[in-house]
Order: C-alpha cells, then sequence, then structure tokens
DNA sequence: GATTACCCTATCTTTTTAATAGGATAAACA
DNA sequence: TGTTTATCCTATTAAAAAGATAGGGTAATC
C-alpha cells in the first residue's frame, strides 16, 4: 500500500521479516545438499567441513544431515575417512522431496496440503472458504518449481 | 521419499504441519476482506457479525481489522449502526497489497524479498547461494499467483 | 587399541503467535 | 443531554516452536 502511514505499516512488518518462512533447518540441509551434489570425487565428506564451508553450526547440521540419511538422501560412513555422500545422482534427487522431508508440507494451509492433508478446525466448508481457494493456487505454484528442479539445478 | 521408513519421516513432518505456514491474522484478515467483499450493500458491517460468521476470536479480529484500516483497506465507522466497510471496489484490491499488510514479506527468505530485502547474516555470497537461487523463483512463482488476484477472485 | 567421525537423546533459551483483558473514545439516537 | 453502541488502543500472558548446545555412545579405520 502506498498511502498508509509508514510506521504503521512497518511496526508488524518489521517483526515478520526478520524471520525467514523457510527454517534454518531447510535451509542448512538444502545448502549441504548442494555441497555435496558439487564435490567431484564421490567420497565422503566430513560434517565439519561442510559446517565451515557454509557457516552452519556442526552440532545443529549434524542432526539436519542424520535425519537426510534417515529419509534416503544420503548415505554415511564412520570412522577415519568417513562423513556423508548422496546416495542418487543429483539430477535425480527431486526438490518437493527434498523439501517434504526437511521443511515438512509444500502448503501454507494444511486443508491444501497433498501430502499432510489436515481439516481447519474453524472452518467449516472448505469449497466455500477464500483462503483454501487462494491457498490452492499458491500451492500449485510452489509445488511447479520445486518438481521443475532438481538438486543439480542448485549447482552454480 | 517413497522408501523411507515411516515413523522417521512423520515424526518431524507432523509436528511441522500441526502449524500452518500461513500466520491465522493472514487467515483471519483474508477471510474477513472476503467477508467484507460479498456483502450487497455497502453499509458498515459489525466486528462481532464477522468473528461469528467466520469463527474468529472477535478481539483478535478486532485488532486486525484495525490494522487493515490503518493501511488503507477499510473505513470505519463508530457508534451504533457502525462497523468496517471496503473502500475500494474489490476488483481493485490487488493480494500482493493484502498478503504483504497482513503476512509480511511474500518471499520466503528475506535476500529474496522485493519490499522487505535484507541480507543473509550467515551468507557471504548470494550469486554463489543456492538457497537464494531456488528462493527466488518460488517467489516469483507465488507473487504470480498474488498479482494475478483480486479480492473479487476470493468471492466465492 | 587408539583415534576419528558419525550417532543419538535430552535440555534450554529465545522468539513469535495467538489470545485476552480492560478500558478510552466517538457516534447515533431518544 | 445522556445513554447506548461499537470502534479504538495498550498491555499482558500462555503456549508453541525453532534453534542451538551438551554430553556421551558407537562403529570404522589405521
Amino acid at each position: 500500500m502506498q498511502g498508509a502511514p509508514n510506521r504503521l505499516v512497518s511496526r508488524n512488518a518489521l517483526f515478520r521479516y526478520l524471520r525467514s518462512m523457510l527454517s534454518k533447518k531447510t535451509k542448512y540441509g538444502l545448502k549441504a545438499l548442494t555441497y555435496l551434489a558439487a564435490q567431484k570425487e564421490s567420497k565422503p565428506v566430513q560434517i565439519s567441513e561442510i559446517a565451515q564451508h557454509e557457516n552452519i553450526s556442526q552440532k545443529f547440521l549434524e542432526s539436519i544431515l542424520l535425519s537426510l540419511r534417515k529419509t534416503g538422501f544420503l548415505g554415511s560412513k564412520k570412522g577415519k575417512g568417513g562423513g556423508y555422500y548422496l546416495i542418487k545422482n543429483p539430477k535425480e534427487v527431486l526438490l518437493t522431496d527434498v523439501m517434504r522431508v526437511l521443511e515438512g508440507p509444500i502448503a501454507m494451509v494444511p486443508c491444501v496440503s497433498l501430502n499432510f492433508y489436515e481439516k481447519c478446525d474453524d472452518c467449516p466448508d472448505e469449497d466455500a472458504c477464500s483462503v483454501h481457494k487462494l491457498m490452492l493456487k499458491v500451492r500449485d505454484s510452489a509445488l511447479e518449481v520445486y518438481r521443475n528442479n532438481t538438486l543439480a539445478d542448485l549447482i552454480l
């Protein structure tokens, strides 16, 4: 809005933009995956190396990589010379799958989620809900992006 | 991911999908705006009526409508027969503007926000950031939806 | 068998959202 | 003019979640 008094718009807005809609977990996870995808040799990379290179708290990254291993994206090797490595070819890793594991649902409201559907408690009829109607479109537009991009597309 | 063990995927995911990415403020705000836009007569509607009809806590709605008034979307009238009313024609109310006031930035990360840009503290070079690259696309896709829809499109 | 590096659980701090409370102000109407 | 109606405004609180940290367990390599 153009004409609105500045202080009133920005107060709420300021609070919001300090935090990101994307969780750090997802952010760090994506960075780590990209880092691994960009490796020339396919030998394990240590957590500490990724953490340093991407400015991530090592302990936090540890838990993220762990969950990426459990969900079938990464393999790991213990002991000296150990670390994490990509299991699949980056071109075969769809970002829809990555996002759903790291961030959860792609939809902004549970009632339009494909994989995590849940009825809204306050809304008696979804078909009569304006928010539902709008968020369906937003979900589809986001899905299109994630579906048409793989991990390989993130490498710069 | 298909093959991943169920309990491991769903634990994190469960937590995430209990909460919506869309704040209740935005949800309620959109519902209220749509309700007002759907009015046949253009006389003020009381908060209590909207709150009842849309299943919203009246006090919470009060603050939301207040902020919508301060940002130029709604007008209000005090006293008997008072209430809130839309200032513009629903066809002229772009959802980009509504979303920015209610929800804040449309981008999922500040570093790709058009109206609320801010550098990420952990990222030395945006052009070399895979997350930045991806989130630019997501932002654009969301923007397209919001730009091509007005309040009138939300009425069912 | 010592070192390396992943594995796992538990806890804590901070931030944010959502909601509530209580009263001030202004308009309408008798 | 005074009573009712309904918006206006500030402050507080409760609950949830994210992010980060701590500390030790386990397995593989040399």
